[in-house]
RNA sequence: CGGGAUGUAGCGCAGUUUGGUAGCGCGCUUCGUUCGGGACGAAGAGGCCGUGGGUUCAAGUCCCACCAUUCCGACCA
C-alpha cells in the first residue's frame, strides 16, 4: 500500500483523552479514533492488526478441532430470562445494553453468547452420537461497562473470540479444555506476547476450573499473585495463601474494656497495645438476592486480614436457594446510609461482635430477620482474642470460641491473599504480586446453562441429560492494545512481526530523486510479489517526517532508498533494536523473507 | 451511582478572576527556499467558544439547567 493514497493521519501531540501509553500511541499513530465513551473506530491499520490476530486465533482454534460460526448480536430477552440472567445482566450488574423493538419486544445487544449457543445446541444436538461439539466465533460484543477506560482495554464495544463446547462427560470436557489451553498458549505465543496463565475465579458456578491468560503490564487492571518456583499463579480474586501466624494474646482473662474512639482496627490495637492478628473483626454486608430478599451477613475475620468479596459472593451464591433465589444480585458493605433500609436501631459500628443480636434487624417480607454469620478460617484458631462489645466505646478482650462466643456455623476461606503471604503448596515460597491485562479466559462451565435452559440430549442409555459445557474467550481488540502496552519505546509502537499491520515500510527520503523513486517502486513490487506485506512511503514529505512516522506506527522493518543507492545498496533498519545494515538491492527480498520467517512462530 | 476536573479551529492549549467584535503553537492550503530524524519565510483558509434558558446596552466570560468527556472512588467496622 502506498502511503500517499492511504488515509494516514498521525498526531504530533499526545491526545488529552488517553491515560496509558498504549492508548496514546494507538491514537497518535492513527490506529483508532474514539467516537463516544468506550466506543472506537478501528482505522485501516488497526483493522489489519485485528485481522492478523483473528487469523492466528482461527488457525489455532481450527487446528484444535473447533468450528467457526457467527451468532447474532441482537438477542431476544426471553433467552436471557430462561437462563435467569436477564435481571442480573440488565439490573444488578447492568452490563447488558437492552432495548425494545417496534413491537415493544425486549431485546439485548449480546455481551456474551451462552444463551444463544445453548439454544442452538438444544435445537440441533439430539444425541450423544453428535457430541462433543466445539463452536467459536469472532465478533463484536457490547458491554455497558461501569467505567470504560484505557481505550480498547475496557471498551463498551469490542471484538472477542468466544467459543463454547458441549460434552457428555466431565472427562470429555476436560480433554477439550486442555486442548483449548494449549491452543491459547500457542495463540499468545504466536502473537509475540509475554503472558502468564493464572487460576481464576470460577464464579458462582462452583467446582469448575477456570484459567485466565494475563499479559504482564503495569497498566493491567488485574492483580496476579504468583510464586517464583512457577508452581502457583492466580488472580487475586481467587488466590489462596497461608496467613502469617497470629501473635500470642496478652489478655488471659475475659474482660470488657472501655475503648473510646476506637472504631477502626488500627485505633483499637493502638489503644490496647496489641497485635491486629488477635482481633476478630466483624464486617457487616448486605446481600440482595433475585428473590427480592435482603440478607445481612456478618463476616468474622482476623483483624490484619481483608475480606475477599469475590469469595464471599461465591459462598452467598451457593446459599441462594435458602432464600428462594437463583442468584445473588448485589453485595456491599452495610454503611450508615444503607442501614436505614433494615436496621431496627442504630448499630454499634466499629464495635460489632460476632454475636451481634438479631434484634438489630427490622425483619420484613424483604429483609431476613437473622444475621447470616460466617467466619474466615483465620479466626477459628484464635485464643484470648479481642473483639467488639456490641456497644459503642467498648471492646472485649481475652475472649474465646466456645466460651464467650459461639463459632459461626459457616467457616470458609473468605480472606484476600496478599503478596508476602506464604504459598499453600510450599510454605517456603512467598507470593509475589504483578499486574496483568486479561486477554483470555477458559472455563469449565458444567451444566449451569444447559440445565437452566433445558438443553438436553439423549444419552446412550436412552435417558435425557443436560450438556456439559465449556467456554473459551479471547479479547481480540484488547489483545492488540495489550501488545502495544508490552512493546513500545519512546518513539512509538514496536509491533511483534506476527501481528504488525505490515511487515516492511519503504521510506523514500526524497521523492523528487528519480532514482530513489524507481528503486523503491521496484523493491515494493518485488516484495509484494513475494508475499511480504509492504508499505511504500511515497509522500512528498521530508525524510525526518517519514522516519518519525515509520517509528511511530511500529512497522518491524524499514527500508531506506537513500544515500547507499550509489553502491547498489539500501538501508535496512529493525524497528525493535534500531539496528541498521546496508544490503544489496538484489538481496532485499531474500533477506526480509528470512527475517520475517525467523520471527514467526508457526 | 458518589466526588473532582474539563468542554474555545483537525490536535494541544490560552483567554473567563475584572463582560466590550476570537487568540497562540502544531496541522491544513498556496508560493518560494530547503531536502537523511517532526525545516524556514511569506500569504491564506478554518470557530452557532458543548446545548438550552436567564441577567445585561453588550456574554466565550456572570447565573440556572442539561448534555458530553475524563480522572478518582464505589472498600472493611
Amino acid at each position: 500500500m502506498r502511503l500517499s493514497s492511504m488515509l494516514f493521519v498521525t498526531l504530533r501531540e499526545e491526545p488529552a483523552e488517553a491515560e496509558i501509553v498504549s492508548h496514546k500511541l494507538l491514537l497518535r499513530a492513527g490506529y483508532i479514533r474514539r467516537i463516544g465513551s468506550g466506543i472506537y473506530c478501528y482505522l485501516p491499520l488497526m483493522w489489519r492488526v485485528l485481522q492478523k490476530i483473528s487469523q492466528i486465533v482461527r488457525e489455532e482454534m481450527n487446528a484444535a478441532g473447533a468450528e467457526e460460526c457467527l451468532l447474532p448480536q441482537l438477542q431476544p430477552a426471553d433467552l436471557w430470562q430462561e437462563s435467569g440472567r436477564w435481571d442480573t445482566y440488565t439490573k444488578a450488574e447492568g452490563i447488558m445494553f437492552s432495548l425494545q423493538d417496534r413491537q415493544n419486544r425486549l431485546m439485548a445487544l449480546g455481551p456474551t453468547h451462552e444463551e444463544v449457543i445453548t439454544t442452538i445446541a438444544r435445537e440441533l444436538i439430539k444425541s450423544y452420537r453428535q457430541l462433543p461439539v466445539n463452536l467459536y466465533q469472532i465478533q463484536t460484543k457490547f458491554r455497558d461497562e461501569i467505567r470504560p477506560r484505557f481505550g480498547l482495554l475496557r471498551a463498551r464495544e469490542f471484538i472477542m473470540k468466544d467459543g463454547y463446547s458441549f460434552h457428555t462427560s466431565w472427562e470429555c470436557l476436560q480433554n477439550t479444555y486442555a486442548r483449548m489451553e494449549q491452543a491459547y498458549r500457542n495463540i499468545f505465543t504466536r502473537c509475540g506476547l509475554s503472558f502468564k496463565v493464572v487460576e481464576a475465579d470460577s464464579g458462582a458456578i462452583g467446582g469448575a476450573a477456570s484459567q485466565e491468560f494475563m499479559v504482564l503490564a503495569n497498566a493491567g487492571e488485574d492483580e496476579i499473585l504468583y510464586t517464583d518456583d512457577g508452581v502457583y499463579a492466580a488472580n487475586v480474586e481467587k488466590a489462596v495463601s497461608l496467613p502469617p501466624s497470629p501473635a500470642s494474646s496478652p489478655f488471659h482473662f475475659y474482660q470488657k474494656k472501655e475503648t473510646p474512639d476506637c472504631e477502626t482496627i488500627a485505633k483499637v490495637c493502638d489503644f490496647l497495645n496489641c497485635s491486629d492478628t488477635i482481633v476478630v473483626k466483624n464486617v457487616l454486608y448486605q446481600a440482595l438476592y433475585d428473590s427480592g430478599k435482603m440478607v445481612l451477613v456478618l463476616v468474622s475475620i482476623r483483624g490484619d486480614q481483608e475480606v475477599n468479596e469475590v469469595k464471599l459472593a461465591n459462598q452467598l451464591s451457593q446459599l441462594a436457594s435458602q432464600y428462594d433465589a437463583k442468584s445473588l444480585l448485589s453485595l456491599k458493605v452495610a454503611d450508615e446510609i444503607s442501614q436505614s433500609q433494615w436496621a431496627a436501631k442504630p448499630l454499634p459500628l466499629g464495635y460489632i461482635a460476632p454475636d451481634l443480636p438479631d434484634d438489630y434487624i427490622a425483619a420484613s417480607d424483604r429483609v431476613v430477620g437473622k444475621f447470616l454469620r460466617m467466619a474466615d478460617q483465620t479466626v477459628v484458631e484464635l485464643k484470648d482474642f479481642v473483639t467488639g462489645a456490641n456497644e459503642s466505646g467498648y471492646h472485649v478482650v481475652g475472649a474465646n470460641w466456645g466460651k464467650e462466643f459461639t463459632l459461626p456455623p459457616i467457616i470458609a476461606d473468605l480472606r484476600k491473599a496478599r503478596a508476602g503471604d506464604r504459598a499453600v503448596h510450599n510454605p517456603q515460597q512467598t507470593l509475589k504480586s504483578a499486574r496483568g491485562i486479561e486477554v483470555g479466559h477458559i472455563f469449565q462451565l458444567g451444566t449451569k446453562y444447559s440445565t437452566a435452559m433445558e438443553a438436553t440430549y439423549t444419552a446412550e442409555d436412552g435417558s435425557e441429560k443436560p450438556f456439559i459445557m465449556g467456554c473459551y474467550g479471547i479479547g481480540v481488540s484488547r489483545l492488540a492494545q495489550a501488545a502495544v502496552e508490552q512493546s513500545h519505546d519512546s518513539d512509538g509502537i514496536i509491533w511483534p512481526v506476527a501481528i504488525a499491520p505490515y511487515h516492511v515500510i519503504i521510506v523514500i527520503p526524497n521523492v523528487t530523486d528519480a532514482e530513489q523513486l524507481k528503486v523503491a517502486e521496484d523493491i515494493y513490487n518485488r516484495l509484494n510479489e513475494a508475499g511480504i506485506e509492504t508499505l511504500l512511503d511515497d509522500r512528498d514529505e521530508r525524510a525526518g517526517v517519514k522516519f518519525k512516522d515509520a517509528d511511530l506506527i511500529g512497522i518491524p522493518y524499514r527500508l531506506v532508498t537513500g544515500r547507499a543507492l550509489k553502491e547498489g545498496k539500501v538501508e535496512l533498519v529493525e524497528r525493535a533494536t534500531k539496528h541498521s545494515q546496508l544490503i544489496p538491492i538484489e538481496d532485499v527480498v531474500e533477506t526480509l523473507h528470512q527475517k520475517i520467517n525467523a520471527n514467526s512462530y508457526k
